[in-house]
DNA sequence: CAGAATCCTACCTGATACTG
DNA sequence: CAGTATCAGGTAGGATTCTG
């Protein structure tokens, strides 16, 4: 009993290998939640992902598109126009991450401004415990 | 129009600065969702979560426990016994957390099987796409 | 348009030593 | 106990260039 178990989920925190915590892994990075929230309004294209999601690079968006194709989350289909086009999609599994990640961005809608002011209030706090020089 | 606004939530993901794409970029990244998960569960003293957390360096705890801090989601509580003792706890601002990220865990615990299944079902695509010599 | 390839840096890890 | 400090090494990610 080295890991506390939460009355609902009973995941392995303290194991990085445990399933379930990989699964958590996946879905916690800096892009993933957004593709993931643009996907779950309907398929999109690259470029008009890239373009919606403000600061990724090429590289980071094909990773991580290509991760949510890999672990069966996304499609991705080619459409063999001039110039050729790709749309992806969420899967049936993909898209039962819609209302967490919804969850996660109606959250940020709502407290993003809040968090900002809490910040101000703290920053004389913050001064009296860095004391500098 | 460049960005696309959804029903319900209108964040422009399209701009970092935004205040609700800097708060989702705060609670999206590999410790933060792990340690609001176990401090939502109750106050929790640095040791715990540490050893809760499997893989997490007591670097990036302090600083995802101070990052908490700082944004007025979590405060830290010394007991001046000996030896000292600290406490973490969510503060109603970070209590707010508990519902989106417990879905994000839910989630997990209960995909994180049926992800590496559809892994294993998707290796013969990948060996197709990749067609090594 | 939708990437692949390359280079390069910042951050993270891991280990260890030290403090109030 | 709850950190801070340091340093070596790896890797994630950014910027740029090129391509079918």
């Amino acid at each position: 009993m080295e890991t506390r178990t939460h009355a609902a989920y009973e995941i392995k925190l303290s194991d990085r290998r445990c399933p379930s915590r990989r699964a958590l892994d996946l879905i916690t990075d800096r892009w993933t939640p957004l593709v993931i929230f643009l996907l779950s309004d309907g398929p999109c294209r690259y470029t008009q992902l890239k373009r919606q999601i403000g600061g990724i690079t090429q590289k980071m968006l094909t990773q991580t598109l290509r991760k949510l194709e890999d672990e069966g989350l996304a499609t991705r289909t080619v459409y063999p126009t001039s110039p050729p086009s790709v749309e992806y999609a969420l899967t049936p599994l993909g898209e039962t991450l819609r209302e967490p990640i919804q969850q996660l961005l109606h959250w940020s809608r709502s407290y993003g401004l809040q968090m900002r002011s809490t910040r101000e209030v703290a920053k004389s706090d913050e001064e009296r415990r860095k004391d500098p020089e």
